[in-house]
DNA sequence: TCGTTCAGTTAGAGCGCTCCAACTCTAGAC
DNA sequence: GTCTAGAGTTGGAGCGCTCTAACTGAACGA
């Protein structure tokens, strides 16, 4: 037999044996409650220690009613976004005492939904998913189970909260901080389908509108990949009459751009200057400096995890929250040089 | 009241009563046990739907013992290197059946003392370490209670499974291949105390001996981080005679090197070319091209989690794996040219 | 006819904990 | 001396499931 470990953990009634006391004032020990006498406490204590008892958390939380855990659902563990939302999420939830088991759903809708049926069969105390994909009519059936909180997807249905980033608002403001510095052929490589980036797109529209520009407002079609960034820059290399600056959805696609405009004997920012959007760790890298679009990624992993838990206590309703982005102004922009006008 | 969720979920008493079948027959359904007929299959299946049963893991865990789940401790979400390892886990695990409980340590051996003890009391069948700070020591303890691998770090004590990567062959081959394209001054910017830091610096080191170049050889101490490649180069170009190469301890430092060699005005690979380490998919990024070594990390997951199942059905020992890594050439490494020999 | 077999089903005893009501003391009030 | 309060402790029921052993009844062979 290869394996030396012990087979059976001890267990509340070992240690209440030993320490010479009942189940239930172990209970009460474990559980840090007030009202055991200090040499009791002390019994206890030293029993529990001598034996390596640990309480077994299923049989607490079958007992009890309630796992003090929330359920934390990522789409994509590559992406550095929601190892930064997690972050928030966790502070939260530590300082409410609450554990976090987290589940990958490796970008398919099928596990994603298989990892929330794991969450309801553990009975969290309550989920949150981080840029879920799963279809609205299945999230509202899980909210009907159990608090669930939304993070970088909106849902206009109620039931579930929702905290976002105003997407339009800094799409806006990548168009207006790209207008002040001169441009105005400014195009979008946005992101398809994906959550987020219809709002993007939208706001870079109306933008343009409003600037006087929508007439050169011109949208490639991506889907927030390195890749889509590559060819939106190659589909306007090859077009017409190039934009001076280009306004990406995320930044991995602002990545992908500034290569081809790169490869293309082309400078960043002086031929064309690139915006991104999410400010990922990616942007930061003193190598990119990519001027983007922040959101409060931490925040938002805190302020969603607080209203979960205030839900779970029936201390407050499920709402939706928008965050205000902003704008991050690195290397990848420069004011439109005259002879470019 | 704000909430509307229902607040007891339905057991497999009720299906029993509907279905008009006992509770162990339900059971057995919901195991999908052979033995059952073709109608009480039906009926009960047909209960359980319209209630909306769900099986309650904790109670199915604490009747049967067993949990048919792996905790993963990753040390730092925000790495790329971890998202890839876990999904070689992911997959290992799915074929077997178990699931998987992720925690973040947050770079924090406290933390993650603290997970480890959640998947402790939580009674999962086994425990994956990644890029683990815990002190050998408290290892051991948690090895005592339940199957435990270590991935990316090695241990040579009996008792805990080990995957790594043969990091010290990895240096060797960064070194040969700067050796073949003529390269003789190059320095190792390493990483200092971090896992895997030791055998990469230790393998640059014999490699310059054995390549005759022992007395150029030149380590500058880092940290793993994008500004401890930063500072090398700072460093090297304050010192006396350049390096025409560097060998840096991850991607990371590497891009963090190359950022200041572009902004020294040098020009990368032709006046100094550079190496990382881990081809995460910061290498792969078009924009940084970055030749460096790489670890086989999904199989290297596989591994840990197939050896792991192994050892918690008794099949096998848990033992210490090797994994070769591999070069990977990029845009930035480069023949030395004639004028720079 | 009477076992025998076997597929299908079941009762009941736990798993390790929490929770509740009830119990035992001791100390203080009168 | 009796009563009460409250601190500290306890037994027992029960959380929702699995597991074991035993049961039922139809089918079969002799």
């Amino acid at each position: 037999m290869p394996s030396t470990r012990r087979n059976s953990a001890p267990t509340l009634e070992d240690v209440a044996e030993i320490a010479g006391v009942s189940r239930a004032l172990v209970s009460l020990v474990m559980r840090d409650s007030p009202r055991v006498s200090i040499e009791s406490r002390r019994r206890v204590t030293a029993a529990a220690a001598k034996l390596g008892y640990r309480p077994n958390l299923m049989a607490r939380n079958l007992a009890s009613r309630k796992t003090m855990t929330i359920g934390v659902l990522l789409n994509d563990l590559h992406n550095p976004w929601f190892a930064e939302v997690t972050d928030g999420i966790h502070a939260a939830a530590e300082r409410h005492g609450y554990q976090l088991i987290l589940a990958s759903g490796r970008r398919s809708a099928r596990l994603e939904s298989r990892a929330v049926d794991t969450f309801l069969a553990s009975r969290v105390d309550g989920v949150i998913v981080a840029g879920c994909r799963l279809p609205v009519a299945r999230l509202e059936s899980v909210a009907a189970e159990v608090a669930l909180v939304s993070v970088g997807r909106a849902f206009n249905k109620s039931g579930i909260g929702t905290v976002t980033t105003d997407d339009a608002d800094g799409a806006r403001m990548a168009v207006e901080h790209l207008h002040e510095l001169g441009h105005r052929r400014i195009a979008h490589i946005d992101g398809g389908k994906g959550a987020g980036a219809a709002p993007r797109r939208a706001g870079y529209l109306r933008t343009m509108r409003v600037l006087g520009l929508g007439d050169t407002a011109q949208v490639i079609t991506g889907d927030f990949t390195e890749e889509a960034g590559a060819h939106g820059v190659e589909r306007l290399l090859r077009g017409g009459v190039l934009p001076t600056a280009i306004f990406t959805a995320n930044d991995l696609s602002a990545v992908g751009a500034i290569d081809v405009i790169e490869r293309g004997g082309l400078v960043v920012p002086d031929d064309i200057a690139v915006v991104g959007f999410d400010n990922t760790s990616l942007a930061a890298l003193n190598h990119i400096g990519l001027t983007t679009i922040d959101q409060p990624r931490r925040e938002m992993g805190a302020v969603a995890a607080t209203m979960l838990i205030d839900a779970i206590n029936d201390r407050d309703e499920l709402t939706a929250v928008l965050m205000s982005p902003s704008l991050v102004v690195r290397r990848t922009t420069a004011r439109l040089l005259p002879n470019r006008l």
